[in-house]
DNA sequence: CAACAATGACCATTTTAATGGTCATTGAAA
DNA sequence: TTTCAATGACCATTAAAATGGTCATTGTTG
């Protein structure tokens, strides 16, 4: 029995504009699905998945294939990314440790 | 016997830049963990590892996550992402549709 | 401070992805 | 126009993710 999962139109839409800007550096660089998927690891087969957008490939396999073909993730060219990363755990860090429910009837309006 | 794949530290930072960013979204609209796992229809053991930045977690799952908390993944507020998916196609349209290897020795320097 | 939900961390089982093959088709280059 | 690698599309097998539980711990709130 499979779980017929549904996505968001934007969670699949990022999903595939990821995968064609992967196809798309693949191509620039001349690179055969063969060649790119040796690279990154993986079968011909997933790096296939991956152009095509598809839900149910690895994040891992696709942010690796991506950072191969030089495809930056987050838009960002100022910034590194672990800088980023300390920024959001810092905002994090500044709000309760847990979230609780209880009474707390709707408060879903921050 | 397991893969052991290797990563580059920049899919790595990625994943877990969106990690934490989908953990600070959720924890802004007060959120459980819970919560979240089930609007997003998986198990807490996965959100949690998608939190964390892990590189297993399918694209799709991970996709979702962030689109239900806000995250815009592609930093784009102002194109919307299916431009951006057919300006990508449009390139792609440009390019051979097959990379030949054969008796070109190194060109890939483009 | 007492109560209790949220979190963190496991684990066995089920479900699914990834692999590595195959084969037909097709586009690019000789 | 011929050649042959690249692509697209399958499939059975293997590897791994996802699940749904459990349990201890802890932060928050009454």
């Amino acid at each position: 029995m499979s779980k017929n999962r549904t996505y968001s139109k934007f969670a699949q839409e990022a999903a595939l504009l990821l995968g064609k800007q992967i196809q798309l550096g693949r191509k620039q660089r001349k690179w055969s699905e063969k060649n790119l998927a040796d690279r990154a690891g993986i079968s011909r087969a997933t790096l296939q998945k991956i152009e095509a957008g598809e839900m149910t490939p690895a994040i891992g396999l696709v942010f690796e294939a991506a950072a191969l073909v030089g495809v930056n993730l987050f838009e960002q060219d100022r910034i590194p990314i672990s800088f980023s990363i300390e920024q959001t755990k810092d905002k994090i860090a500044l709000l309760p440790k847990r979230i609780q429910t209880k009474t707390r009837a709707f408060d879903d309006d921050f």
